[in-house]
RNA sequence: CGGAACGUGGCGCAGUCUGGCAGCGCAUCUGCUUUGGGAGCAGAGGGUCGCCCGUUCAAAUCGGGCCGUUCCGACCA
């Protein structure tokens, strides 16, 4: 991507309607745009990393066996009804008519539609276990949005749900996914927290939250300093003490980015999705559901990840994996230089973002720090004529210069370096 | 929904108390100079002061209503 002929309106200043950090950040760095309270506008720039966390999403939800599919985001009441959650739900539950003066609701969460279809096609013990997922935008009408992509009423979730035959499959099914999840967190380069949580409105046998540590989140973790207890406040009566083996216990704020239920039989039972089993009698499948928080993710990642400068994205998240400086852009030397090293990077597969712009160093350092690419390469008269491109890493501000005459391995060296240093941080979380 | 604040060129703000020419910084456009951490000088363009009603010779400013945004609370996969 040359900057030139990029749509990203950076920001000097933060707009008044912002108030945490991310928020601040995602405006300044021209990422997204607020089109009406808790909805939002995914500009070229968020949208890459949004589509660099559901890659990583992904390529887990594969392994771990499950189908990816789209479901509608208008759905009938009559399921709603069925399930019995039309009563339930409440105001969050968007819901208006269409022409023919059917009730009809924005999806907030997709069990009814899937349960829905997986009775209609399932018969047989023979077909389970299914397993499928969605990366989706889902509309809750909450009753205070806040702090930008933390708390949305649009947003960009990933939901899974499974489908066994009984118990034993669908704990299987549910540790896989914690598992992945685990995997997913992991690789994002986040650090977080898998708690025992509360069920909620979507009810079930038990559930766990995945919490990014951060300051600024909306939800307490109590941590056992003992054993390896860990829970949402809302789930422990005394917050002073372990419930499993009476120690100590510190407390944290974290952000919820992903939440996996052992649903059991409530849907299955409500909207009768049956099947026959090996000996012809008719049993209920065991459900399970899972969601992550995508659009929340990249928050909750420049929480944890910024500074006074801007973000520093991990790179699993980062919109670019580079960004390169030509500072003298008038210079024919140093562009034809720029020109090359942009070509040699996308030629080893590299996401850049190339400032190529006519403004002044100063402008273009800033941008680079703000927009948060976890690379930074510049080159300028002064470097080009040492023949080197000067680099810098973003997450550890450390600087050094790279030789142009053996580019490709200096290069290859220096990101493993990088990638090393965010290793640590997700070494340090996350059992 | 309870409490609080705010709404003035694209962005950030002053002006409102005490009514009297709509301002500042950034951004934009033109020219010259500059060019390694958000440049300098000179000039230019751009605003129904959120909307409606009222008070007044006169309203960004006072009063009432509405809309919008944000924060705290309640609420929430």
């Amino acid at each position: 991507m040359r900057f030139s002929s990029c749509y990203i309106p950076t920001l000097k200043e933060s707009p008044a309607e912002a108030e945490v950090v991310s928020h601040k950040l995602l405006l300044r760095a021209g990422m997204m745009r607020r089109l009406t309270s808790g909805v939002y506008i995914y500009l070229p720039l968020g949208l890459k990393a949004i589509d660099k966390v559901s890659k990583v999403i992904r390529e887990e939800m594969r392994a771990a066996g499950f189908q990816e599919l789209l479901m509608p985001m208008v759905q009938p009441a009559d399921l709603w009804k069925e399930s019995g959650r039309w009563e339930h739900y409440g105001k969050e539950l968007l819901r208006f008519k269409d022409r023919n003066d059917r009730e009809c609701c924005l999806g907030p969460t997709h069990e009814e539609v899937i349960t829905d279809m997986v009775r209609g096609e399932v018969r047989s013990y023979r077909q389970l276990p299914v397993r499928l997922y969605q990366i989706q935008t889902k509309f809750r009408d909450e009753i205070r949005p806040r702090f930008g992509l933390m708390r949305g009423r649009e947003f960009i979730m990933k939901d899974a749900y499974s489908f066994d035959a009984d118990a034993a499959g669908a704990e299987h099914s549910y540790k896989v996914m914690h598992e992945a999840y685990n995997r997913i967190f992991r690789r994002l380069g986040i650090a977080f927290k898998s708690v025992e949580a509360d069920n909620g409105s979507i009810g079930g046998s038990f559930s766990h939250e995945f919490m990014v540590l951060a300051d600024t989140g909306e939800d307490m973790i109590v941590f056992c300093n003992e054993c390896d207890f860990a829970a949402n406040v809302e789930l422990v009566q005394d917050a002073g003490r372990c419930p499993r083996c009476g120690g100590d216990v510190s407390l944290k704020r974290g952000i919820e980015v992903g939440h996996v239920f052992m649903l059991g039989l409530k849907y299955s039972e409500a909207m009768h999705a049956a099947f026959l089993d090996e000996n012809g009698h008719e049993r209920l499948m065991i459900m399970g559901c899972y969601g992550i928080g995508v659009s929340r993710i990249i928050a909750a990642a420049i929480e944890q990840n910024h500074d006074a400068d801007g973000i520093v994205f991990p790179p699993a998240i980062a919109p670019m994996d580079c960004i390169l400086l030509n500072l003298d852009p008038h210079n024919a030397a140093v562009t034809e230089k720029a020109e090359e090293l942009y070509g040699a990077l996308r030629g080893m597969g590299l996401d850049v973002l190339y400032d190529d712009r006519e403004e002044r160093p100063g402008v273009k350092f800033k941008d680079a720090d703000l927009l948060g690419a976890p690379m930074q390469l510049v080159l300028g008269a002064r470097s080009v004529a040492g023949r080197v491109v000067e680099c810098k890493d973003r997450h550890s501000g450390e600087k050094g210069a790279l030789s142009l005459d053996d580019f490709a391995s200096a290069f290859l060296n220096w990101r493993d370096n990088v990638r090393e240093g965010w290793g640590h941080v997700t070494e340090a979380c996350g059992k």
